[in-house]
DNA sequence: GAGTTTGAAACT
DNA sequence: CAGTTTCAAACTC
């Protein structure tokens, strides 16, 4: 009968280190049953943590680095992978499990269960955390070679914890996502000031500074990226009650070029600039970490995606403006074109309000962005589900919203009545706004090639046994980013709205 | 400590 | 392979 609740009797033994089960039957078939070893060098090392990087839990910092985890599994028998121990080749020892399986004298059972799972997944067991060949994960200095850094074999899928939770596996075993993650809203990358928040509250040794950050650095700036818009939403009872809040510097999360897009945590971003281009930046500057990044980091910048929402929506208004100018006496048109804020009509006033709260954007710069608060009052009024959006969304709002420019114009301009015109009007407007936006995304897709080679390539470099100085030898900015005009694109509208006041190209 | 949330594993 | 269910750990209250 008492075959649950470990056989172990544990609070009669002396704390055992792990049992490991045999190591070497890692891919051989499962073999017979061997006596239980001491803790051996083992393969499969739990939960390792790779050397000089911070264990995030404060259970590990206050541990003793060899302590074994005690499951507490009921239903699997400790025969799945759902127990940590069995995971890990371990033996149960001083667990809380239930009927538990995975024990010594059940290793025919186990055995079983080990090669069932073999068979679906030939490397099921095998050590999920990924060191380089190079055992010296972490750089010394600035003038080490590239660092290989340890991450995940499978990668995590996490979709709401941002990966800085211990759910995330990634996190957990304190390794950086990698291209094998498929997370969403993923902040557990060299540079994230959500992770620098964390690393923060762990040096505090504060389990509530600890638990703080991790909120602070989750909820609060979970865009409105990837999950909020999955289809995969899982029924729960509260979901709504968590909301996804807009990044609170209003800007559009750079998350959202990031997802499902890892760069291999190997590589070095040759800037780590995050979206607003500044913070990792700095923090290289005091040291040059290894750091993944997605080739479209520091690719796309708030002041770009400002430029790019004014520009579409001064060119649509354009494109009204010159048809209807065509249509009817221009004068009046230009007149009224001109005359900012004193249009009537609802939509159009909407128009005006996002279209300034933009110049704003553009006026205040990336390194001033517009708190989100702001920007809900200028929007709240048609943002109807008070999800604050990003700016590329809310342009798309702002378009939708309107029906048709047309509309607009039809009230502004009573001459221009005839639907046909209309219709000629949106058809030029849109033609315009896709346009542009083709233009646009053609030198993402651009950046983004010429980063990750740019990035590879250079890592490659540095794998060759390079490095004289105590920056890595990344081209100059300006280098590397006018590449994509040189590179055959032609985006003369938007590229020249790329500019920046600094005349640099991004 | 109970209940909830989360994401990996298992299943279909 | 994608969607769903099961499971146990992490987390919150």
């Amino acid at each position: 009968m008492e075959q649950g609740r470990n056989q172990q009797h544990p609070q009669q033994q002396q704390p055992k280190p792990a049992i490991l089960a045999p190591v070497g039957e890692m891919k051989a078939p499962a073999v017979a049953p061997q006596q239980p070893k001491p803790p051996a060098p083992a393969m499969p090392v739990p939960r390792q943590w790779p050397m000089a990087i911070k264990p995030p839990s404060t259970e590990a910092k206050t541990v003793t680095p060899k302590k074994k985890k005690h499951c507490n599994c009921r239903n699997s028998k400790c025969l799945k992978m759902y127990c940590e121990c069995f995971q890990e080749l371990q033996f149960c020892d001083g667990c809380n499990c239930s009927n538990c399986g995975n024990i010594v004298g059940n290793e025919k059972a186990r055995n079983e269960a080990m090669e069932a799972i073999r068979q679906r997944n030939p490397l099921a067991f095998q050590p999920k955390i990924e060191n380089g060949p190079s055992t010296h994960n972490v750089r010394k200095d600035t003038s080490g070679a590239v660092p290989l850094v340890p991450k995940h074999n499978k990668g995590c899928h996490c979709k709401k914890s941002g990966c800085l939770k211990k759910y995330c596996e990634c996190y957990q075993a304190n390794v950086l996502c990698s291209k094998n993650c498929r997370c969403m809203d993923c902040k557990n990358f060299e540079g994230s000031e959500e992770r620098k928040a964390l690393v923060q509250g762990d040096y505090a040794s504060d389990g509530n500074k600890t638990q703080q950050a991790a909120r602070v650095a989750i909820n609060g700036t979970i865009g409105s990226s990837g999950y909020n818009h999955s289809p995969v939403r899982r029924k729960r009872s509260r979901e709504d009650a968590v909301g996804i809040r807009i990044n609170s510097e209003g800007s559009m999360p750079e998350t959202q070029f990031q997802q499902g897009n890892h760069a291999d945590t190997s590589l070095l971003a040759p800037y780590s600039t995050g979206f607003d281009g500044h913070s990792a930046a700095n923090s290289q500057s005091k040291s040059y970490n290894p750091i993944y990044r997605s080739p479209l980091a520091n690719t796309i910048h708030l002041s770009e995606v400002n430029d790019l929402v004014t520009q579409l929506v001064t060119v649509c208004r354009m494109a009204a403006a010159t048809i209807a100018d065509n249509k009817v006496d221009g004068t009046t048109v230009e007149k009224e074109f001109h005359v900012n804020g004193e249009l009537s009509n609802g939509n159009c006033k909407q128009q005006q309000l996002s279209e300034a709260s933009r110049m704003d954007i553009l006026t205040r710069g990336c390194s001033d962005p517009p708190n989100s608060n702001e920007m809900d009052s200028h929007w709240s009024d048609t943002a109807k589900d008070s999800r604050p959006a990003s700016p590329t969304t809310q342009a798309l709002m702002c378009d939708e919203q309107d029906t048709t420019f047309g509309n607009d114009y039809r009230s502004s301009y009573p001459s221009v009545s005839c639907d046909q015109d209309i219709s000629e009007i949106n058809a030029a407007q849109e033609n315009l706004v896709l346009t542009g936006l083709r233009e646009y995304l053609r030198v993402i897709i651009t950046r983004g090639k010429i980063n990750e080679h740019k990035s590879s390539s250079e890592a490659a470099m540095e794998l060759d046994g390079r490095q004289h100085g105590a920056m890595p030898a990344f081209a100059p900015r300006e280098v590397r980013e006018n590449i994509p005009s040189s590179n055959g694109i032609e985006t003369p509208g938007i590229n020249q709205k790329l500019t920046h006041d600094d005349g640099s190209k991004r």
